[in-house]
RNA sequence: UCCACCGUAGCUCAGUGGUAGAGCAAUCGACUGUUAAUCGAUCGGUCGUAGGUUCGAAUCCUACCGGUGGAGCCA
C-alpha cells in the first residue's frame, strides 16, 4: 500500500494509493457517489460505483458526513472533467471519525459566524489558498533577503519602551517593572544593522488602537530590513526589489491558489521595479487637481487620499518627503529641505492602501539629541538607541512591510482579517 | 471615541401594526458522471435583551448588549 497526498497523485497515476483525507462534501445517485475529499495538501473527488465496492460499503459511503476523517485507497485516473485532471476510483476505505453536524455548510455564511468557527474556516478552499500565498510571501521574503547578504535577527517582543510615541501599547507586567508588546521591533533593527550591516526582521507586532477597518489588525507580522550605509534613495531600490520578487515568486509558485481566489493576473504581471515616486508636495497638487480641497499641506493623507493617489498608477507607488513634523522623530531631514522628511510610504494599487513605510535614519548625536528633548524621551530607556550615532554612527535606512496588507493587495482579498490564520480585532480575541 | 447600517430556524435572508415564512443544512426516499448536483417528503422559532405605546408589536418608541462598514491613527 503507497500512501501518498493530493498534491502528489500525477506521480501515481494509474497506481491503487492510500490518502489521509476529510470529506469535504458529497454528491450521489443510486449506483454511483462522488466524494469531494481534501487533504490539506489539495482537492480530489472520488469515486464511488456500486457495482464495483458492494452494497454495504456503497451504503456507508453514501451516509458519510462533512468533514468526517478516512482512509481512502483507490487509482489514480485521469479525467477531463476534473478540475484537478484527476480523479480517485475508490476500491476500499475506512473511517478514522465520524463528524457530526459540522457548522460550515457549502452554503454562505456570514463574517460573524465564520469569524467564530476560524479555525473550521481555515479548511475551505478559499482561506487554504489565502494562507498559501501567505507562505508565499514569507518563502519569497526570505529567499530575496538571504540571497541579498542580509541577516535574520529577531528583535524582542517584550519592551520597556516604544518605539514611536504615538500609537498605543499593549500594557503587561514584567515582574515589578512595566512593559509592553512590540509595536516595530526597528530600534534594535537599527542596532542589528551596526551589527551586521545588512539585517531583517520578521515577527508580530501589537498595536491597541480602536481601529475597525479593512486595513487594521490588533496582531500583525511586519518585515523590517535595516541597512548599514544606505541612504533614502538606496532604500527605495531595495523595497521596489523585493516587492517585485514576493508579487513575481506568488504569481509563479500559486497559480492553483489566485485561480481559486479569481486574482485578476494581468494587474499582478505589471508589478515590476521600477515603481513610481512621487513627492508630498505634488501628491498634494494632485489630491487638489483631484477635487479633494479637504486636505491642506501639513495634513497626513487618510485612507480616501492614499486610494485616490494609487488609482492613477499600475503599480505601486512610493509618496516621499513627508513634512518633519507628520513623521516620526527617528527620520532623517532632508538637507535641502529640512523641512521634509527622507521617508516614504509605499501604497498598493486598486485602495490596498500603504503597505510599506520607510525612512532615512538620522545619524548625528546631536540632531538625535535634539529630537529626544522635543519627543521628551529623556529616560533612561532610550539611552542606548542614543548610543549608537555616539559609536561609529553611519548613513542608514530601513523600511517596514505590513505582511498582512500585503497578501490581501496579492491575494486580492477584501479584508486583512482572511490574511492572518488567527485575526486578533477589536472585539475578537477567540478563537 | 464618533458616524451609518444590521440582530427573525443550525446557516443566509424575506416579513414594516392583524395566525411565524423561504432557500440551504439535517433526516428519510428516488436517481450511474455529479461539480453549491437535482427531485419528493419530514424536522426545525424565547423574532438580541429589558421596558414602553397599542385591543393587538418581529414590525412603532426608549435604553442596553452584540455585530458589520467607515472616520481618526497606522503597516
Amino acid at each position: 500500500m503507497v500512501k501518498t497526498t493530493i498534491q502528489d497523485v500525477s506521480k501515481h497515476l494509474n497506481e491503487e494509493v492510500t490518502l489521509g483525507a476529510w470529506l469535504h462534501n458529497k454528491r450521489s445517485s443510486g449506483k454511483i457517489a462522488f466524494l469531494q475529499l481534501r487533504d490539506g495538501t489539495g482537492f480530489i473527488q472520488g469515486v464511488i460505483g456500486k457495482n464495483d465496492i458492494g452494497e454495504d460499503k456503497f451504503d456507508q459511503a453514501k451516509s458519510l458526513t462533512q468533514e468526517t476523517s478516512l482512509y481512502v485507497t483507490g487509482t489514480i485516473v485521469e479525467d477531463k472533467r476534473s478540475p484537478l485532471g484527476f480523479e480517485m476510483q475508490i476500491k476500499d476505505f475506512s473511517i478514522i471519525q465520524e463528524a457530526e453536524d459540522y457548522p460550515i455548510t457549502p452554503k454562505e455564511h456570514g463574517t460573524e459566524f465564520l469569524m467564530d468557527h476560524r479555525h473550521l474556516w481555515l479548511r475551505s478552499k478559499k482561506q487554504h489558498s489565502v494562507m498559501k500565498v501567505r507562505n508565499e510571501i514569507i518563502r519569497a521574503t526570505y529567499e530575496f533577503f538571504n540571497e541579498n547578504g542580509y541577516v535574520k535577527i529577531d528583535p524582542p517582543i517584550l519592551t520597556g519602551s516604544s518605539a514611536e510615541g504615538t500609537t498605543e501599547l499593549f500594557h503587561t507586567k514584567y515582574f515589578d517593572e512595566d512593559a509592553y508588546l512590540s509595536q516595530s521591533g526597528q530600534l534594535y533593527m537599527e542596532a542589528a544593522a551596526m551589527a551586521f550591516n545588512k539585517v531583517f526582521s520578521f515577527g508580530p507586532t501589537f498595536r491597541a488602537e480602536k481601529s475597525k477597518t479593512r486595513r487594521h489588525l490588533i496582531e500583525f507580522w511586519m518585515i523590517e530590513p535595516e541597512m548599514a550605509f544606505m541612504d533614502h534613495n538606496d532604500s527605495l531600490e531595495v523595497q521596489e526589489q523585493y516587492v517585485s520578487h514576493v508579487v513575481q515568486s506568488v504569481l509563479q509558485n500559486c497559480k492553483v491558489e489566485l485561480e481559486t481566489l479569481e486574482r485578476d493576473l494581468t494587474s499582478l504581471q505589471k508589478i515590476k521595479a521600477p515603481f513610481p515616486r512621487i513627492t508630498y508636495d505634488d501628491a498634494i497638487q494632485l489630491l487638489h487637481e483631484k477635487g479633494f480641497t479637504d486636505i491642506e499641506w501639513g495634513d497626513d493623507f487618510g485612507a480616501p487620499h492614499e486610494t485616490a493617489i494609487a488609482e492613477s498608477y499600475e503599480k505601486p507607488v512610493f509618496i516621499t518627503h513627508f513634512p518633519l513634523d507628520i513623521k516620526a522623530f527617528y527620520m532623517k531631514p532632508d538637507p535641502e529641505r529640512p523641512d521634509l522628511a527622507l521617508c516614504a510610504d509605499l501604497i498598493a494599487p486598486e485602495g490596498y492602501g500603504e503597505i510599506v513605510g520607510g525612512s532615512q535614519r538620522i545619524d548625528d548625536l546631536e540632531l538625535m539629541k535634539e529630537r529626544y528633548e522635543e519627543h521628551n524621551l529623556t529616560g533612561d530607556a532610550y539611552q542606548w538607541y542614543l548610543q549608537l550615532r555616539q559609536y561609529g554612527s553611519v548613513p542608514h535606512s530601513g523600511f517596514g512591510l505590513g505582511l498582512e496588507r500585503t497578501v490581501a493587495w496579492i491575494a486580492g482579498v477584501e479584508h486583512v482579517r482572511e490574511t492572518i490564520p488567527f485575526p486578533r480585532l477589536l472585539n475578537r480575541l477567540y478563537p
